[in-house]
DNA sequence: CGGCTTCTTGATCTCGATCAATCAGCGTGG
DNA sequence: CCACGCTGATTGATCGAGATCAAGAAGCCG
């Protein structure tokens, strides 16, 4: 038993290591070479799973550190006043959690676990001291920053102007894309998130989240059957997904 | 008439110092002393003044620099596929034009004048370079950053949250608070964007943008005329601004 | 003063929220 | 092992906020 927990911590800490890392591809880290990978890596620090619905850090506690996550997913919420929450993002492996709370040295939302899930800690003043010797990983926070703001704009896109049909369609294609991009089936993938969790994301009611999915069932867009979902047209979700009004066929 | 002219370049150069800017205090050197702050003025580029309608730069063109407004506003819209354009962002003076750009290497919306509007044009690669050197320009990049991450965030709140309503007044009171910081009336103020850009942002018809300024009017909470905007109850807007449903009163 | 665009006002219609039952999954304890 | 209860998901019926359609009114500039 106590050699099975030595394994396990080694196994751990191994997988751990940036340089043996299978999302170093994705990660902040990803223009580093090998001796700046060796400082990046050294101020990492470990934190022991948590799980599903445990909170990486609730709203307003003091921000220290940007997480990356290793395994597993999380979604973000705040809590606006005596209000409902707000669901503002679901952060899969590699994605950078907390850019948000630098400014006002606050995270401005609960980040909570929706599966078993593994982080690594890197303590934001570690990080920027870091990032004023090695260019690169500068380089990459600014992109990683940049590109989260464009994310954002999309989202804005979808919540203002797209129908429920679209957000749906968006959601499982960009969904797919991430899974894709990190080596896994982009046709076949489990929700980590309930539907209730969906609706809250894309600013659409419960029931409308299940209806749709039904409907796209129907049409032979996917196969869902509970949190399991098969995409089996994708490029139909795909044209769903930014479909213009139906009398504006695009350029011809 | 050439003095008058070289009078004009002359002090158009000496307001373009950031020592004797008025919004040094907002901008992105606030947090810099006077040897760094020197450095910083020396990367700035001017630009002749933009006039209404004009672009500080389109869509897809490649991403060079930031921009910090002097004087005037902007509008930023994003047009995806053939569809209709999203307006993403207004910039008023000391806000920072084209974060979004870093990612991709370049510009994902236009970014229009909405009036005479004046820019500092800051060539990234220098910046960068530049905020290897002073630990405090990196700092307030980053937090400049983080803080447009939380406002996205907020304005995701008010797109698939809010109603039309609440919306507006969450528009002007943010106007107001925004010109409160610069030094101008919180109370009184001309809006630079036309009623469809106001809707456009806000996710609404221009009809209903039109509808409830009116109503808002009825209600003593605000006085417009055209463009012109008196608020004659900001803690009223306020409230309406984020109230929630009629019966959760809150906490008490 | 006429020809624009922008803004306002009114009438109607629609998408998706809301309300209201079920239904399915699933861990818990008898 | 199965009844029980709980949470999450589905399905149906109704309703309403805001979009859309359709005129006018008011600026604005040559």
């Amino acid at each position: 038993m106590p050699d099975t927990t030595a394994d396990k911590q080694r196994s751990m800490l191994n997988e751990a290591r940036c340089q043996t890392c299978s999302l170093s591809s994705l990660c902040l880290p990803l223009a580093l070479e090998f001796p700046d990978m060796d400082q990046f890596d050294a101020i990492i620090r470990r934190r022991t799973p948590l799980k599903k619905g445990e909170a990486l850090f609730l709203q307003d506690v003091p921000f220290t550190s940007l997480y990356a996550v290793r395994s597993g997913s999380l979604k973000q919420v705040t809590t606006e006043g005596c209000g409902e929450d707000q669901l503002t993002n679901f952060y899969l492996p590699s994605e950078l959690v907390g850019l948000d709370g630098i400014d006002e040295a606050r995270y401005p939302g609960s980040v909570i676990a929706l599966e078993t899930t593994t982080v690594c800690e890197i303590p934001f003043d570690r990080l920027d001291s870091l990032s004023q010797e090695i260019p690169e990983l500068r380089g990459q926070l600014f992109r990683t920053m940049s590109k989260e703001l464009r994310d954002d704009r999309r989202m804005m896109r979808l919540l203002s102007r797209k129908t429920a049909d679209q957000r749906l369609a968006s959601f499982l294609v960009s969904l797919s894309e991430r899974f894709r991009r990190r080596g896994y089936s982009p046709y076949s993938f489990r929700l980590s998130m309930s539907r209730a969790d969906i609706g809250n994301y894309l600013g659409l009611a419960v029931e409308t989240v299940s209806r749709i999915l039904n409907r796209f069932q129907r049409q032979t867009l996917v196969a869902v059957s509970g949190r399991e979902v098969h995409i089996l047209d994708l490029d139909s979700l795909s044209r769903v997904a930014d479909e213009q009004g139906v009398d504006s066929p695009c350029a011809h």
